[in-house]
DNA sequence: TTCATATTTCGATGATACCCTAAATAATGA
DNA sequence: TCATTATTTAGGGTATCATCGAAATATGAA
């Protein structure tokens, strides 16, 4: 048990700007993607990957994979403590307001996720088709309701012979920015799809956001009592 | 307009292995002077000096001159928390000589922390007050209970008109060595002044580490049933 | 397979800052 | 005053490391 902790290595690993920003942002308990941490920090992606891996290596950050999305949190609760007790005797820089910009500001309220809907719109969508039963979660997929496949005809989307598709047929994909779930698979693409016919959202021609028209707001406000 | 806390300055600070050996050394709370900090860290003296300045400049350290000796020491008790939280998460470093390792085991056998116990000796205290209901943990912070009150005035130690003192009565803190935590504040240090005014320990002339002395050992025995 | 997205590895560049020697400043005592 | 000791300033050499573009890898969907 001969054994002295190395705090110049845990203090050095805080101490890089970026990788303050990152411990920073983290400092609320959720996991976030690498990209999302590159974009807040303002640093390209293989520098934040570079940050990254020496966090984890220095277990100030654990990381889990889901898919090609690795999201990373803070190791444990003592991680953060540290970060709060470092907050209390710096002193305080002055910063103009943190003005995010309006790119970021549309790709956090609606955008595609793949093929189907993420964001505030997704997510929302997501809960009140839980919350109206026209969806239920069990075993980690949704299941159409009979009340839900009515509904779903009636918006015109057909539920029915889609046995024949290999792909999964619903379920929670973990949204970046909401950090709640939103529906993926082929009833997700379904959605997105026929909102884009039904001209209720239009996809930007430059990026992921989508936006919703005045036709869309309506029919979301008729069939789901959603306000936007 | 937002002020945000720079933590990534001061852990910068704490970052630079000579300034986390200036740190150290200061941890048992006592100050010393820019040439024995250089001995201790094995720097020349303009090295130390310029560390020395930027700790004080950031408020990690504070000075005061005695003729042409300037003795530096901690600038307060949350400085002092820092370094121990760090050392509990930090990983350990394996060490080589003999010599190191004996120094080593009294450090985690028994010591100061800024101004109270800790190390083996420090927890099991702690452990055995909160065993007897000497003291109870509640909110984050030790109480003293009235059977408590009456034996801290049997050891000699007074805990009332204490309520003027601004300081933090008594809080846990966690100890590196043992993972478990000893009790600070003002009563931790009411605690580690008294023993060493009993001569039931001796603080160390070079390093951190304190001795319990045979008084101590059966002061502790009759008091607390602890065994050392 | 092919395409798209997310992340990492590689290699080069540039900035930071730690360190030392030498010299300067400051304080004390003879 | 001069000598001695304690500490700081100045300047230059050097090593570390954060950064990015380009390419590579990994995963998912069609």
């Amino acid at each position: 048990m001969n054994a002295y902790p190395n705090i110049s290595y845990i203090a050095k690993l805080i101490s890089e700007p970026t990788r303050a920003i990152i411990l920073e942002s983290l400092m609320g308990g959720q996991a976030l993607p690498a990209g999302e941490l590159a974009y807040k920090a303002k640093v390209s992606h293989p520098t934040i990957s570079s940050h990254l891996s020496k966090l984890v290596e220095g277990n100030l950050l654990k990381v889990e994979q889901f898919g090609r999305h690795r999201y990373y949190k803070l190791a444990n609760e003592q991680v953060a403590e540290i970060i709060e007790k470092l907050g209390a005797i710096a002193p305080p820089v002055q910063v103009r307001s943190l003005k995010q910009s309006d790119h970021l500001k549309q790709i956090r309220s609606a955008r595609t996720c793949y093929d189907h809907l993420a964001g505030e719109l997704g997510v929302s969508i997501t809960e009140a088709l839980l919350n109206q039963s026209l969806i239920i979660l069990k075993n980690d997929q949704y299941e159409v309701t009979t009340e839900g496949e009515k509904w779903f005809k009636n918006l015109g989307i057909m539920i029915h012979n889609v046995g024949k598709s290999r792909r999964v047929f619903a379920k929670p994909c973990l949204d970046w920015s909401e950090r709640r779930y939103h529906i993926s698979g082929w009833l997700g693409a379904a959605i997105a799809t026929h909102f884009i016919e039904q001209n209720w959202i239009v996809k930007s021609t430059t990026n992921r956001s989508v936006r919703l028209t005045k036709e869309g707001t309506i029919k979301l406000k008729e069939t789901l009592d959603l306000e936007f």
